[in-house]
This record gives structure tokens, C-alpha cells and sequence, in this order.
DNA sequence: TCTATTCCCTCCGGTTACGGGAGAGTCAAG
DNA sequence: CTTGACTCTCCCGTAACCGGAGGGAATAGA
């Protein structure tokens, strides 16, 4: 019979390790002391915490131990564990690759002009045109425009609060003039399709995104950090682009106030 | 001004993570109502949750998002970040390697008969002597009587509570006669040398270890496995292997009631 | 204008696998 | 008989939140 010190040698495992594997019935001690308290162990427990140990050095959690040590299909919880720390893997190199664009990065730019984000865009109902814009500045007269014919036909038809409204870029390279795009606005419920408005749901989709702050002139250099980062970061491309507006001339009189989301729907790639 | 269920559904991000940013000082709300206490964003608070994100994406803890926004070295917090991330990827290749070794083993074996674990030896003073063994059952009768002569000699000397004491195993193969051994047993103490005992510190060291119960026939199959492991699991030997005797004739006995832990000194192989 | 619903607030507790420390009892040696 | 080493229980802290209770605030419908 050993005493906790003296246990706590032999097994190399520190007394507050073994006080807390008695409390949660991972490791109870062979008996303890009816007056004294005083846990006390013998070599049975020795091999216990071996086999323990040797469980969590793979990572499994206590929960896990248990359920293995009461018998429960231990094929089954070696293979989850298996994927499980597969993905944890895979999102490690994520993060490292994520961390060495940043770095790379760092000698040209100033440091971390711009941030990559992934994000969920919301699931939502929203009505749609597509337009064939003489130029990016067309948009912002045509839009009210829109708004209001959606209105009259729909006078119970509501934005979302907060709005969300966006453009699909869809041409395939940078365009000043005769642009193609595609233009939303999420709304509570489907309406009345009216002169080319189309209401559809949109789909959750996963995107990165960044922030882009000011006028639009510079819009494309966001544009072209996002597309190098995807490609970088092991990404690709699974739909158009997209610009959300967040500040802008309705809001916001000073250029340099005007705040735009740019969101590029993508997927991760597998390795090889 | 956004209340925080609309903030955010903006930055999607949950209410209750807002509400601990503003408490934890990471991210503050515009301005909290004097009455009503309501916080109140706006789009300023969004840009910068956008880079607590892009920073939380990459595995930066709290601590380090807030130590990075309020202007220290980033750069030096991007590069310790990237070691750190470094030594998880092995880590986990790591419990990957021997997570997979069980499943291999499982078919072969009954499941889990051997656990291997590692673990570091303690550091301390023994009294040692390289002996040469007609058969490993002399060893029994030649510990006592070494004991003896180190008791006579150092009156004062203690062994360690509790004991720890191993063989080494200094022949390169498996032998069964004429075996190569170094007895060591820890004592409280450097002592006086005689008739070719030597005391001597010995370091903590890294090994793996296996437990073996019963007799001391079937051993060598403890120590297959562990070669096996040591071999599949990218590590590599530095030393001897050692036989540490915690449970035997001397206090039991039953045969299969006897316990030896195998130990065998090992080192991380690097990966190329 | 009244009420129902939704939103917001704060506070408390729980999550993992322990570690640190207080305060009090126990044991072995000198 | 005292001193120091050892042990006990109890409580708090960790990271980054999530869930829920209890209670005020805002808004929409009747």
C-alpha cells in the first residue's frame, strides 16, 4: 500500500491528478483510510494509470478513458479519434498557411493592410435583377429606382433589418464599363415579380471576405489581395464575386466613410 | 447605431461573444445607453471585429489579438505564433502515428495488450555494478547480498522511498545465459565505493515504458513490442534498455502477481 | 391605450483537466 | 514534545464563451 506521495512517484503522475481521477471515478484508490482519509493504493492501480496514460498521450479525454475502461466499443472510439484528429490536422495547416501569407506579405504592404475572413453569408429571400451597367456609378441611381417599383407592387414587402443587399460581379475579368452584374436585396417574404425582378432564396454560402474602406477606385487591389489569398491558402472559386455595401452615398456624405464588404464564395481543397 | 442583435447579425457573430468583448475590454460598443444600458455599434466596430476574426481564424488567443491591437511587435507574435503552430502539427502527427499503430495492431493482437507510454525517469543518486549473469535467476540471489555490502559499508545510506530500482540490459540482443547487466538501485545519498560499486548521478531521461505482469518468461515479448513502437512511431533508441522491478519474490508470491516496467531511452526522430 | 412579443440587460453556473493555496489534521523523527 | 513533512478538504482560477433566470425596454398589433 502506497501512500498519494509515494504513488505519485511511481506512476509520475502529480497527487492533484490523482485526488481529481478519484473524484470523477476515473482512479479510485484500492481503500481508503476510515479515519484518516488518507488515499491508499497498491500496483493495481499502477497499471491502471499506465493504460491511462497511454490513452492520453493520443488525445482522448477523460470521457473518452472511461467509456473505454467500461467497456465500450473501443473500435469505434479509436476510429473517431482517428478523424477526428485528421481534421485537426488539416485546420493546423490551415492556420499555418493562413500565417505564412501574412508574413510573406509583410515586406511589401504595410503591415496587414488588408484581413481575410471566412465567413457563413446569411441564408435569405431576396429579390434580383441582372443589369448591364454603363459604369459603376449607374448602380446608385438605379437602385432607388428599383426599390420603389418593388414597393408599389409589394406594399407589404419589407428589407431585412440590418439590410443586406449586394452585387454579383459577373463578368469574368475587371470591367469599368459595361459592366454585368447582378443585383439583390434580402427581404422578409417572396413577392410580385415585376419588368426582370426575380424573387429567389439565396443559400447559406461559405465566402471569404475583407473589408474595404473609402471610394471605389481602389476596390480592385481588395479584389486582387482576396484572389491571391485564395489561391495561396489552398481555396478555390465557387462563385461570383460579391460587393456588399455597407456605408455609402446614402449614408454617408464623406467618401472616405464609405465601407464595402467584398465576399468570394469558395471551398477548401483537398490535398492530394 | 446598431443594437447588438443587429450588430450582430452584421458581423455574425454571437450576442454573447459581443457581450464578452466589451467586458474583457477587446472590443468596446460605440456607446452604451446612460439609461437603458443598451450598447450601441457602429460600422467602426465592425472593421475591427472583422480583424478580431481574421485573427481568431488563425488560432490567435484573446490575450494575443489584444496585445496586437494595442500596437506591441507584431511581428515577433507572428512568429512565435508560427512555432507554436509548428510543434502542434507534430504533436498531432504524433498521436496520429500512434493512434494508428493500435489499429493495426488490434487485428493481430486481442486489443490493447501492451499500452505504451512515455514518460521521464527521475533524476537521482544510485549505487550501481556491472555484473555478468550465468541466467537471470542468480540476479535474486545477488541483490541481497549487494545490499548488504553497501548497508555494511554506509550505515547511514537509505534507498529511496519509494524504491526504484532497474537493470540494464547491456547486450545488444536477447540472451537467455552469460547476460551483460548493470544493476542500479536509487539511494538518498553518495556513499563510500567497494568491491566494484560505484555510485553515480543519473539524469532524467526520456523512455517508453511498458508494464509486465507475471513471471519473467514471456518479457522479451514486452520488449518486441516496444522495439515495434519505437520503430513505427518515428522515434529512435539513446540507450539501454532498463528493466525497473517493482513487484517480485521479494514481496510476492504468486508469479503472476510479479510487476516489471520495461523502459526503453528514446528520442524524437525529426522528420526530413 | 393596452398587451403580447421580442429584444436587451445583468448575474450565475457550466464547460476541461487540472494547479495553487488556505487551513486543519496525521505521521515519523529527533 | 516538538518540528517538519505529509495528507485531507474546500475554494478559486484557467479560455472563451454558452445557456438560462429574472427583470426592464421597445415595438407591433388590437
Amino acid at each position: 500500500m502506497y501512500k498519494i506521495g509515494q504513488f505519485s512517484i511511481l506512476c509520475r503522475t502529480p497527487i492533484k491528478t490523482l485526488r481529481y481521477y478519484d473524484e470523477i471515478n476515473l482512479l479510485k484508490p484500492e481503500k481508503v483510510d476510515k479515519y484518516t482519509s488518507y488515499r491508499l493504493y497498491t500496483t493495481n492501480q499502477l497499471i491502471q494509470i499506465h493504460y491511462i496514460n497511454s490513452l492520453k498521450q493520443i488525445g482522448f479525454s477523460i470521457k473518452e478513458i472511461k467509456s473505454m475502461m467500461s467497456g465500450h466499443d473501443i473500435g469505434l472510439i479509436l476510429n473517431s479519434k482517428k478523424s477526428e484528429l485528421q481534421s485537426e490536422l488539416i485546420e493546423i495547416n490551415n492556420k499555418l498557411s493562413k500565417l505564412n501569407f501574412i508574413l510573406d506579405e509583410k515586406e511589401e504592404e504595410v503591415l496587414m493592410k488588408y484581413q481575410a475572413v471566412i465567413k457563413n453569408t446569411p441564408k435569405c429571400i431576396v429579390y434580383s435583377k441582372k443589369m448591364l451597367l454603363p459604369n459603376y456609378d449607374a448602380l446608385f441611381t438605379l437602385i432607388p429606382k428599383l426599390g420603389e417599383k418593388v414597393q408599389k407592387e409589394n406594399p407589404d414587402l419589407k428589407c431585412l433589418n440590418p439590410e443586406y443587399c449586394f452585387v454579383k460581379e459577373l463578368d469574368k475579368e475587371y470591367k469599368e464599363k459595361n459592366i454585368n452584374i447582378e443585383y439583390c436585396e434580402a427581404v422578409t417574404d417572396y413577392g410580385n415579380e415585376v419588368d426582370g425582378i426575380e424573387f429567389k432564396k439565396i443559400e447559406s454560402v461559405k465566402v471569404v471576405s475583407a473589408m474595404h474602406k473609402g471610394s471605389y477606385d481602389s476596390i480592385s487591389n481588395v479584389f486582387n489581395f482576396l484572389f491571391k489569398w485564395i489561391n495561396e491558402n489552398n481555396y478555390e472559386i465557387i462563385d461570383y464575386p460579391r460587393l456588399s455595401y455597407i456605408d455609402g452615398i446614402w449614408n454617408k456624405d464623406c467618401e472616405d466613410e464609405w465601407l464595402t464588404e467584398l465576399q468570394i464564395p469558395i471551398r477548401y481543397k483537398r490535398l492530394l
